[in-house]
DNA sequence: TCCTAATTGGAGCGACCCCTACAACAGGAG
DNA sequence: CTCCTGTTGTAGGGGTCGCTCCAATTAGGA
């Protein structure tokens, strides 16, 4: 613990390797999925030879449960939630989703694979898939606060079903842009989206005057 | 052609074994995926052995794009879209949502296996992809002539903007459940989703007034 | 300089893959 | 009965799969 640990980690190019070897394989298991994704094609891509991804890696689960890790971490990024600027309640909602539909269209790789993973229902789950399925969970909760915020007279409930449509709906988009292709416009689509959900919650959140 | 075609179809078993098969792979393909659906655990699950399913099918891929057929063709007759019954759009709007989610969780395998091929990007596309697109184009337009129906005053982009928002909600919606499980309530969502819906085609398709 | 640990190169194993070849069997037609 | 056609059964070929083994190579610490 207390010894020889002077400066001795990054010997060679192992980091460099290991970023290759995950640079490859989201791209091909982002393309194929789990089963479509070989270890001979990912060796391939990146010029590393099997024994090195099975040297990073301790085999096929775990390498494609890190790169559903770094995808959500790059894609978090370009996320970019904002934080507490002022705005309407409207326009505020309107641009987290148009931050959201941008950094779907920038880097797509996670959300794709990830949605492939959750479809499947094998009998002994790849770790993947609950990999994804569990940063998933974090972004609905995150989603949930901030409605709670915007929106203070919404019941618990009401939240909770608004957060659910909400992702539901950035789903089923981004799955008509990766099948429509370039040419969908997912931002505006996105705005839409938004400006539904703000008077969903609206209605929700106001008097319970003029109930029919 | 008009000759010695008296009563002699369906000799053997042949018919039922090539629906024995389809059953056998709509399972496991909507449980796998295309690249985990091996034909062994097909023979395996539905009893015949390999040159049986070679028989009735080209290949793999034809196997596939059989299921899918299939699928949407049984999904399609759960579905049962009301024809022109009386009721304010909201209420026909409503009672069409809930038909569909409806269907959508009594025949889940084709809209499961149909994204999961849909996801996929492969260099030669799966003959069954192409499919599934094709009848989802299908169903689009079946539901962009409903909404044109329900709401005259819509411009055209509107309603294809409407219907393209419309199909990606239940995608997502539908994802949402195949990953929470049968807990979720689909229709109550679905409803949800018809009401969002409603209001915004009678915002797009109103007068004009009022703006913000 | 030698030792040691991190990493690469490459061969290959057993299992499984898709698909085919071909014999065996069934039942209607003659 | 014999034929003929649709269907099943068995065996396996050629290839790819995930993964392992081990020698070769590199660079820091002594």
């Amino acid at each position: 613990m207390t010894g020889p640990q002077t400066t001795r980690r990054k010997r060679a190019n192992g980091v460099e390797s290991r970023q290759r070897i995950l640079d490859a394989t989201v791209e091909i298991a982002g393309e194929r999925g789990y089963d479509g994704t070989s270890i001979a094609a990912v060796s391939a891509k990146c010029g590393l030879p099997p024994s090195s991804i099975y040297w990073h890696f301790k085999d096929k689960d775990d390498l494609i449960a890190a790169v559903i890790e770094r995808s959500f971490e790059t894609w978090l990024t370009t996320v970019d939630l904002p934080g507490d600027e002022a705005g309407t309640p409207l326009e505020r909602v309107t641009l987290m989703a148009a931050n959201v539909a941008r950094s779907l269209v920038a880097a797509p790789d996670f959300l794709r694979l990830g949605l492939m993973l959750a479809l499947e229902r094998r009998p002994t789950e790849p770790r993947g898939r609950a990999v994804f399925l569990q940063v998933r969970d974090i972004s609905h909760r995150r989603i949930a606060e901030i409605i709670a915020t915007l929106f203070p007279a919404l019941a618990e409930d009401a939240v909770e079903t608004l957060t659910t449509y909400a992702v539901a709906g950035a789903d089923g988009l981004f799955v008509h842009r990766e099948v429509k292709g370039d040419s969908v416009d997912l931002v505006s689509l996105f705005e839409l989206h938004a400006r539904l959900i703000h008077d969903a919650a609206a209605r929700m959140a106001g008097p319970p005057i003029r109930t029919n």
